[in-house]
DNA sequence: GAAAAACACGAGCGATTGCTCGTGTTTAGC
DNA sequence: GCTAAACACGAGCAATCGCTCGTGTTTTTC
């Protein structure tokens, strides 16, 4: 029988120079470049290489295969994403009143997608290879999660499929603002309060921070 | 200098008999199938003619080439679309208030996506081909200014720009709604609700129909 | 019933893809 | 300075794609 290799062993301790690293990542800034162009799968590594300066063969010096560039792509955008905008999700911002939530949150994401196109080629394009749909969907859930942490602080009362519910609504609403400001990159500002303004109305008549005015009927907690 | 052909004159006057009516509807829902299983792209011709049990030869006695498969499957979504569903946005419903205008209009467009999951594919694939996209563009500006004239009336003050950006961001909010059930396809009626939630809220503090009561806030007469 | 047209087949062409391999150059370690 | 490893090249392999073409069968037309 073929003995099976040890995963955890290094499969190739292969030193890598100062020069190799810097090819390294100026071939994963020429595959966020192709793949930002024209998606994930119509973009040739032949094509990233030449983007690159750099012949095929060199390619593959430092990636096994496509699918590596991509995975590798990934966790730098998504290491990008923590070190610069991490904090916006912090704990620091739970106790704003929601208007101003939604800004130290969605201003900060929409300015990192902005700058990184890949990042929203990668993370929603229909043929992204399946490690790195499970990585940004990992990072899907801890965003998810956070959110659901400070929404769960705004409505203590909701039952918590609900509360996963608005989430997912929440994160599905902000992407489709993000589709909107790159379909119309004209009108960024305006379509940028117009999805603060889509939030806001969806999240703040379910929010009961302090005891409701007793004017309005008990509002919606669901029929 | 060559001569150009006349366009509209037929260059195939080829007669077509019943069997071939037939193996050409035939190719129609195989790639529907294929499309929406992978994509347009990475759908190939072979593997459309494969689902219909047809060689490929046979597929392009049919249609010239693949983006013509993709063509012809859009006009046929969007014809069944018409026949079906189109009387939601007729004038009809004019004068619903906006809970039962967004019952009647966003109920039967969720049921026809659920319906014909091609239809998404080739509207908001990215690697749709042009001609697809322009159809659908056209389409989609239909419903747009048809929804924009509804939302005119029921907000008339309003700048037309800003109209143009309430109607574009509206239909971006129901394409989230369309992707957020697709993701969730056991929650289908939760997510119906939510998104006719989103939109509820997001439209019904910019309309001026009446003077509004002096009470409460419009609220949502659902559940 | 015979000729023509439409339908059906499937091997395979040309182009493109992801990727390899033989060869040569640059750098690190001593 | 010498050796080995890392880096770089680019022609080209195997597989796949959209699509063609020669051939044979079924249907229409007369």
């Amino acid at each position: 029988m073929p003995e099976q290799e040890p995963p955890p062993a290094a499969p190739k301790p292969r030193r890598r120079q100062a020069r190799g690293e810097r090819r390294a990542a100026q071939l994963l800034d020429a595959a966020a470049v192709v793949f930002s162009r024209v998606g994930y799968t119509a973009a040739s590594t032949n094509a990233i290489a030449r983007e690159a300066e750099v012949s095929p063969g060199t390619l593959y010096q430092f990636f096994p295969n496509k699918e590596a560039i991509a995975v590798e792509l990934g966790n730098r955008l998504l290491e990008q994403w923590r070190e610069s905008y991490g904090q916006a999700l912090s704990a620091a911002n739970l106790d704003l009143p929601l208007a101003e939530l939604l800004d130290a949150v969605v201003d900060p994401l929409l300015e990192f997608n902005a700058q990184n196109p890949a990042f929203h080629v990668l993370m929603h394009g229909p043929d992204a290879p399946g490690q790195v749909t499970a990585a940004f969907e990992a990072f899907h859930s801890v965003v998810l999660h956070r959110i659901e942490e400070i929404l769960a602080t705004y409505l203590p009362e909701a039952p918590k499929a609900e509360t996963t519910r608005v989430t997912t609504t929440t994160l599905a609403l902000f992407k489709a603002g993000l589709d909107l400001i790159a379909a119309h990159p004209d009108e960024r500002e305006e379509y940028q309060e117009e999805l603060k303004k889509v939030l806001f109305r969806y999240l703040d008549p379910m929010l009961c921070e302090e005891p409701p005015a007793p004017g309005a009927a008990a509002q919606q907690p669901e029929a």
